[in-house]
DNA sequence: GTAACTGCAAAATATTTGCATCCTT
DNA sequence: AAGGATGCAAATATTTTGCAGTTAC
């Protein structure tokens, strides 16, 4: 895993270095997506608060990661698959919440099924985000 | 509207006051969604901030408005239609937010599609959320 | 060595709480 | 009159900014 990390970091032009390792790796391991603060949280925080704001905003910018909207006020971010590009996201699968755990899972396999806007419109992206109970809190 | 918006406040046993009035009054004026900030400014901050940060959660403990979920950090609120009860909710239409205006319009025509989950997942509600460019801003 | 990154301090912003006063019923 | 709602003050929490010291390349 640290061979994709640092290979991550280098791709996006990034210097290699230990709160950005150790915060990909926590995405890597979360298959999900993680708040501000459950960064915080994992990383006993170990690094300021304000170096994880900046990662986050710096992952954002290259495209590593994309936001999930929530209806609490909770930006969550997850990590974009190979072919998001910088700005351009193919983030195109259901994200659940869970009610019980507030764990946010990325349902690869379940893709946003197309909607037809009325006429004016013009979509960009499209979001779908589905709460309830996870299958770990059954 | 004057008349929907008190039976709307008395149905759900709150007093009739000029500031529940009012938000309320915006809300069905913007047939779509509002965040705290839009309020205020559309109040001219002519109520305590605190007031509508209160007034907002009543609604929402009352089933009178829902959140609507947004990949930024700001909840927004929109009504919810009749057949809503507290604590139960029936928002079954896409959420478009402009990103040029944005204002968040209910398309109350668009339904959200069905979508199957894996198993083990338990839905609750369904969110969609689209965004791009209004009919106001092409 | 240089540019980029981090951590600390502090500023700016957003949200919550307590309490006295005012308004609705 | 009584209970609930508001506004003010202040406490918390969250996010942003500036800058000096440190690290990656």
């Amino acid at each position: 895993m640290q061979a994709q990390i640092d290979y991550l970091l280098k791709q996006n032009q990034l210097s290699v270095t230990e709160s950005r390792k150790r915060i990909l790796e926590l995405f890597l391991e979360a298959n999900g997506a993680l708040s501000h603060a459950d960064i915080e949280k994992k990383t006993d925080e170990k690094y300021d608060r304000v170096t994880v704001y900046r990662t986050l905003q710096t992952f954002l910018e290259k495209g590593m990661v994309h936001t999930i909207p929530t209806a609490d006020n909770s930006i969550r971010y997850a990590l974009c698959k190979d072919d998001c590009k910088e700005g351009h996201h193919h983030d195109n699968h259901v994200h659940f919440i869970c009610d019980n755990c507030g764990d946010t899972s990325c349902l690869s396999e379940v893709s946003i099924p197309i909607v037809k806007l009325p006429n004016g419109f013009k979509a960009k992206e499209f979001h779908m985000v589905v709460n309830g109970v996870c299958k770990n809190c059954r």
